[in-house]
DNA sequence: ATTAGCACTCAATCAAAAAGAGTGCTAACA
DNA sequence: TGTTAGCACTCTTTTTGATTGAGTGCTAAT
């Protein structure tokens, strides 16, 4: 970028007032700056270069008379260049999960909640999507009489089960075949992979069941299509209210409604997935969201793999004057114990 | 109850106030009351008379010279005795419910969320609780060469499963009598009929393999016991900022976080099911509420069932001057779709 | 027993005033 | 030429006081 249209001194004052606006949320003032910096210059001076940096559009006024606030170009700038790496200790957290590795929903609930008391913005954890997954095992199994069970394996050890009706019993000899049909031609393949062909020779060898080679099917799309709705986790989306610049009733609630239907928070899931050269960690400022009602916050995702390309995505959601540091360290953190964490069973 | 400290036009006026307020969620005066009963009466008249019902605890004046709101006790008279059965047409819902049945924790947060926006008020949908349900069916198979699977089925047609991991690969023939061994000492069986006889009769016969048993076991009574924490679906949390009496920012936090975290959600449930017989809806005015933070809110509960004592449990929370007859309509005839789409899987 | 009338209370609304914070500009200064 | 002191000006926030209005309780008349 042309990060050269600022000086070194442009730099100081623009990074001490996004400090103090982080801090203390109200619009800083050049008296304020000018004791707040080692720079040894009055207020006035102060005054003529953020007024430069007002017309360079990293800081803006919210009225004739206030003090500036960074805007989005200014906070952009911060994460970009001025962040500082601060390390802090979130060993206690990471701790924590790992003691109490259970089911993995269990995990990613409890890392959403952890990650909002810690933080005090609201979380999101997505469970981890079974993008180009694999087939690994698929059993059918007589329950009743009426009913037998299909389970499905894949590669990441992501279990899925649906039971299927049927009109009349299917005796244990039928079904052995029909286990071997299944697993010997669709084992190994991914949902993109099994096309039409595969299907009608399924289903012509099945005979007379292969309704039931359908239904096997369905439950297989379901289970590792990429429309099967994602299981998102969040936490601490009444935290909002801290926040004097979101704790307004409608910005407030439009926000918990967003967290409350999860269904738009899948939105960076796949902004995530999409780049796959990922870094890992992924801010977003204001309007660079992807979701509209965001537009007051900042969002900082990080991505987590679990092998193969099973991947899930943990996201913070917080006002704009957010830790950024903090944020991106915890994320940092948690990033790598879940990467660790979920790939083996507990031992 | 006393019921018999009220004359008839004493009811008369109190059900009139209790009405007026429930709709317009303003105190309300002893003139619109005059206007508003075909009693003909003056408005000094019903003063008097609702000084008396003031004494009585009926109802009460938010501060001096403002009009008078329903208590807790008047809610209660008013739900216990005044409620008419309006048997509005909820229908449509009934129909959505029914046309897109597909896995059953969709159709709960379908349910969850569609009652939240026929109501306008916060909705809880628990999933079906193991009561006292038993083992169908248990089936391991080899995944691979170092885990292996485990599936349980309830006789409510529940499924949960477990890869659990071994050291060393097991044979078919092995995993057969394992599979003989589990299902014929073990279904049939409720969590609480598996003492420590049965546990030790089965590690032993199963030999070296006595580890995966436990493993089987232990997976049986998380899936079946009652501390398991039950999934509990929520919506329209961000309902309580319609109301003015709820609105304010620290009550409204309060709210929205007990449904975030839904463990505490939990005691309407137990609570439900402590009552054997159960007409079916249940009522909390405030204080009656377990959950302190509910103590400005009214709780409607319906508990439905899915055969064989497997239960779960629909709530709504509101203001206390929720539309009580709305509410309970909706879940009258939710309870019974409810009862009857659960038992069947779609046809 | 009911009602009209009146004095009184209290929250809510509004406007005007005062306070406070901060800026922009000009003129002086090193 | 860059820096600074000083001052007038702007705009928000807070405070205050007055006003309004809804509603009550009480008393005296019907």
């Amino acid at each position: 970028m042309d990060d050269f249209e600022l000086d070194e001194r442009k730099t100081t004052i623009l990074k001490a007032i996004i400090r103090n606006y982080l801090e203390t949320g109200e619009p800083v003032g050049s008296r304020t700056i000018s004791k707040y910096t080692d720079l040894n210059l009055s207020s006035a001076t102060i005054r003529n270069e953020m007024a430069d940096l007002e017309e360079l559009g990293y800081i803006v006024q919210p009225h004739t008379s206030a003090g500036r606030i960074p805007s989005d170009k200014g906070y952009r700038f911060y994460v970009d260049h001025l962040m500082v790496e601060k390390n802090r200790e979130v060993d206690e957290m990471k701790q924590f999960v790992i003691e109490h590795t259970e089911k993995v929903e269990q995990v990613l609930e409890r890392v959403a909640q952890m990650l909002a008391a810690n933080t005090n913005y609201a979380t999101m954890v997505t469970a981890p999507s079974y993008h180009r997954n694999k087939v690994k095992f698929i059993q059918l199994s007589n329950v009743d009489t009426e009913q037998i069970l299909a389970v499905i394996v894949t590669e990441g050890n992501l279990v899925k089960n649906k039971i299927i009706s049927v009109s009349e019993p299917i005796d244990n000899e039928t079904m052995l075949k029909l286990n071997i049909l299944l697993n010997s031609n669709l084992n190994g393949l991914a949902l993109e992979e099994i096309n039409l062909g595969t299907i009608s020779r399924l289903k012509e060898q099945a005979g007379i069941h292969s309704d039931i080679v359908s239904d096997v099917l369905d439950t297989l799309a379901e289970t590792m299509g990429v429309d099967e709705d994602i299981r998102i986790y969040t936490s601490g989306t009444t935290n909002f209210f801290k926040y004097p610049e979101l704790r307004d009733s409608e910005k407030a609630s439009e926000l918990i409604s967003t967290f409350e239907e999860k269904r738009q928070l899948a939105s960076f899931v796949t902004e995530n997935l999409l780049e796959e050269e990922n870094t890992g960690i992924q801010v977003y400022i204001g309007n660079e969201s992807p979701i509209q009602t965001m537009r007051d916050c900042s969002v900082v995702t990080a991505t987590y793999e679990l092998g193969e390309g099973v991947r899930g995505t943990i996201g913070i959601v917080g006002p704009k004057r957010m830790d950024y540091e903090k944020v991106m360290d915890n994320l940092k953190v948690l990033k790598q114990s879940l990467d660790g964490i979920l790939n083996k069973p507990k031992g």
